[in-house]
DNA sequence: ATTCTAGATGCATTCGAATTCATTTAGCAA
DNA sequence: TTGCTAAATGAATTCGAATGCATCTAGAAT
């Protein structure tokens, strides 16, 4: 750089400062005696420009701090390498790597994360607005939509993937934990440790995978002509899992020897009723099994016996079948389905 | 409406359909028969504009699912209503609760959050400059930074928070809690239980979450004339907290009645190794405190000891601090500071 | 009826980068 | 040296909404 080009950038520099400006690619232009396009090339990968100028221009670019504006540059590219995340409070309290693992993936690829929590069903609506203005790339959405909700992001052409979630009436992308088969090994697993008296603690009742576990449980039951099942219903919480059993045994008067709790966490609770209030012996007088492979279910504490959701995987699938749609959209809608694994544990 | 303006409106209804565009305000103005500026006029709460005018633009809106594009307003408003979260990993894994809250919290301000996670520290830097590029508004730090890179977002003059971090040579806002007293209060209880041996297990050495807990205690057992204090190094994680104090009475064989945990994970897992792998009866041979209040350290289980971060006032600290600043950036730094609330559970 | 005013509306410009198209430059062969 | 091609560069336009300014309208005051 020539002296007298240096006292130009600099000069750029003091200008902007002055006016409490960022640097523009217009800026960066001037200083370098260049023209925007030319600026802008250059910070394309692949684009056609001269090493020279490429040295040149990142060098006042350095100096100015400049940086392209993601923004303007969406608006003309149609493209906010933005991906709206919508998930419900309880999922990211339950399974924290989800958001940490999703992060990670779309970091990789360069796209961001707008994240949307729902503490009620009821702002799906108003988040989906929010979601279309600013016009991300695409959507996962690890919470409930109802038909219409889900095809306003259809007919608005937003390509979304559901997690752990998909519609009948639908068609829609969708990656899931095969909770249905899950349960069914577990429950075939009770069997071989000779369980006769069945109690199962569900999901709260708008529960999508809470409902399908369900299912996989009771059909295996039935299958195995076993009707001495009694339902109650929780919230996956700890607590809940605790009160569920005591009430089922206090008021129902209903004493179980295998509990199938539709989350492990709510198995956890339901271990330390066990233990404590009922001084019961675990396995050993009572099985207690979960589904998720929390990381809570592993301490030795409650080495719990569980279905393991291939959580890593599972995010990165969305992420993948997600950017595949967003870079053709003509692509049909996907669903991918993982097996849980199971964890052997010691309440069984 | 009348019937021709009816058939207008639709008209270009089926031309965006055709071209498989979304509308803009220029649709919606030429298929309501008014100027562009009425349209954006007519989304901006306080505009001057009748309510013939807007009731008419607004109707036109509804059928073509027109809502303004967050993006170009951006651009021109110079405000892109996205405040950037950047957390590290084990952050967001240990108090899942923090992102629920802000996330809550911003949105009740219509504000968006642009999520980062951090894998390694050196990540920083590549994040600041995503940071930089997408026009956020502001930015919660909840990830540690060194100077240079604060002074990087103090330079540019982009409002931020430090959140349970601080920085001693950059002025910067933050909100902490007090864990140099809280860890004070711990000690004390444990000398009003008559604890002589203690034990210390820390967080990551580059944790300065773990450090300022740590001099909080050591201080107190300095003033109270204890020097029979091992510290080791643990990494917050429930595996570290049990192998650290299996390693604490094998290999640096030092049987401590006291065990301070940095963090509450830890000294659950130190909870199953005094009971399971040494069979000690937890508190009565050994206590063994943590901070946090997690989840998990409330459950029957474990009942531990704890001072608990009062997260949900820190979060809307937060929150309040940095929109404060984005509304107007000529305010000083600020640093609210919270005390932890002591939980006495059952492990002193 | 005339003047005045406040409110309503439209025009034109702006934000910052990407991109098309036309033009220039450089490199090489003849 | 001339002619040709491919690469490099710049000018001009575009994305979609907001806004300062000028103009227009309607209602009130005279």
């Amino acid at each position: 750089m020539t002296k007298s080009q240096d006292k130009h950038v600099l000069h750029v520099k003091e200008e902007l400062a002055q006016n409490n400006q960022r640097a523009t690619s217009y800026d960066v232009a001037r200083a370098a005696g260049v023209s925007q396009s030319a600026v802008s090339r250059c910070f394309k990968p692949g684009a056609s420009v001269s090493e020279k100028m490429r040295k040149r221009v990142q060098e006042v670019a350095t100096v100015l701090g400049y940086q392209p504006n993601a923004i303007a540059r969406s608006l003309i590219t149609r493209r906010s390498n933005m991906v709206a995340v919508v998930i419900n409070n309880d999922t990211n309290l339950y399974y924290p790597e989800l958001l940490v693992e999703l992060s990670g993936d779309f970091n990789e690829r360069g796209v961001h994360m707008l994240l949307f929590t729902l503490e009620h069903e009821s702002d799906v609506a108003n988040i989906l607005d929010q979601v279309w203005q600013y016009q991300v790339d695409g959507v996962i959405l690890a919470a409930q939509l109802s038909d219409t909700q889900l095809s306003f992001l259809g007919q608005r052409d937003i390509p979304f993937v559901y997690y752990n979630r998909t519609s009948d009436s639908i068609p829609c992308s969708s990656v899931q934990c095969d909770h249905f088969e899950g349960e069914r090994l577990l429950v075939d697993k009770l069997i071989a440790a000779k369980r006769k008296r069945f109690c199962i603690i569900t999901g709260p009742s708008d529960s999508s995978v809470s409902a399908t576990r369900m299912q996989g449980a009771l059909k295996r039951l039935h299958e195995l002509d076993i009707s001495d099942v009694q339902i109650i219903e929780g919230d996956y919480s700890y607590h809940s899992g605790q009160e569920s059993l005591i009430s089922m045994i206090d008021e129902l008067d209903w004493q179980p020897d295998a509990v199938i709790c539709a989350n492990d966490i709510m198995a956890l609770g339901c271990i330390d009723a066990a233990r404590n209030h009922f001084k019961f012996k675990v396995p050993k007088q009572i099985s207690i099994v979960g589904f998720d492979g929390a990381v809570p279910a592993s301490w030795q504490a409650y080495q719990l016996t569980t279905v393991t959701q291939p959580l890593e995987l599972m995010a990165q699938a969305a992420v993948d079948i997600l950017m595949q749609r967003i870079e053709d959209p003509s692509l049909p809608p996907e669903k991918r389905s993982f097996s849980g694994v199971f964890s052997p544990g010691n309440t069984l």
